[in-house]
DNA sequence: TTCGCAAACGCTACATTATTGCGCTTTCAC
DNA sequence: GTGAAAGCGCAATAATGTAGCGTTTGCGAA
């Protein structure tokens, strides 16, 4: 089942416009991959990512997405999402949101945002030792994702 | 309490022994590499670990660093760490330790072992969405490390 | 102590993911 | 429209991890 609503960017605030907003020259590459990764609900691999743009009829480089991932993460756009495997992840990075958990699929593979769960970092803090200085906390979750678990059993 | 006592190593039982109780041969990598992940408070990196070895006098390859560490995590006695940077990282199972938070310092790229600080699965559970079924958690804090922290200050 | 053999080693080659250099193209201000 | 620089694309390279395969070695048995 897939009626799950594409949503836009921003009601208000379209990807080209967005790009404009940060300084950066509005490319044909750039506009793709801000559609796409806000559209998803989940944070993406590079190759997620290729093939979405490719199936949209856009081509690419894969070095170029990869400095326009890096330009995205420099404006805070975009955030890279550290997963258990080799290949690094991204996330769109929405208005009002906050860091939050992700969840591994160990079956598929995806790796889903909890935009509910996040670090709770004020526990966290308390339990630190003596001398660490937190700044930012990752929680990553491994189990199977609900299609998978439907399928196991 | 525990009648059938977990091997691990410590004073009473050194590192060949451990490894041949698991069912595998003592080797000259397997005992360096086992007291060198032992003696670690921290999860090393692959490089890490060769450079440990290197250091030791031990020549070895690095193909054969990555099937003792997969031996060592099959047998769990090792268990492999993933950090937001591309290195794999690998930590010892010691006994009576549980899975435990990790502290990467952003200046000097270190992991540290936090013993003190689990994921509370529990409250964790209790948020995940319908559906998605729960095996295991990975809490990760960023930030800096005592000896970073000074530096700074 | 010696012997046989499978486990383990280590060399080479290969796979995957990500980065750097550099010339060419496109965007955008004028 | 035009020029300058941002951005793109190709090629080469780095970093990390695997696979194949012949050789060595630990270790139980003779």
């Amino acid at each position: 089942m897939s009626a799950s609503p594409r949503l836009q960017v921003n009601a208000a605030l379209p990807a080209r416009e967005l790009i404009a907003r940060h300084g950066g020259r509005v490319t044909q590459i750039r506009v793709a991959l801000v559609e796409v990764l806000f559209a998803a609900r989940q944070a993406l691999t590079h190759d997620e990512i290729a093939a979405a743009l490719t199936a949209d009829g856009i081509a690419h480089d894969r070095v170029t997405l990869y400095r326009a991932l890096d330009w995205l993460s420099e404006q805070g756009l975009a955030r890279r999402v550290p997963g258990s495997d080799r290949s690094g992840r991204f996330e769109a990075v929405r208005e009002g949101s906050h860091r939050h958990a992700h969840f591994h699929c160990e079956r598929c593979g995806q790796m889903f945002c909890l935009e509910s769960l996040a670090p709770a970092l004020t526990t966290v803090t308390d339990a630190l030792p003596d001398g660490f200085r937190l700044e930012r906390a990752e929680l990553i979750l491994h189990g199977a994702c609900p299609d998978c678990s439907m399928k196991a059993s």
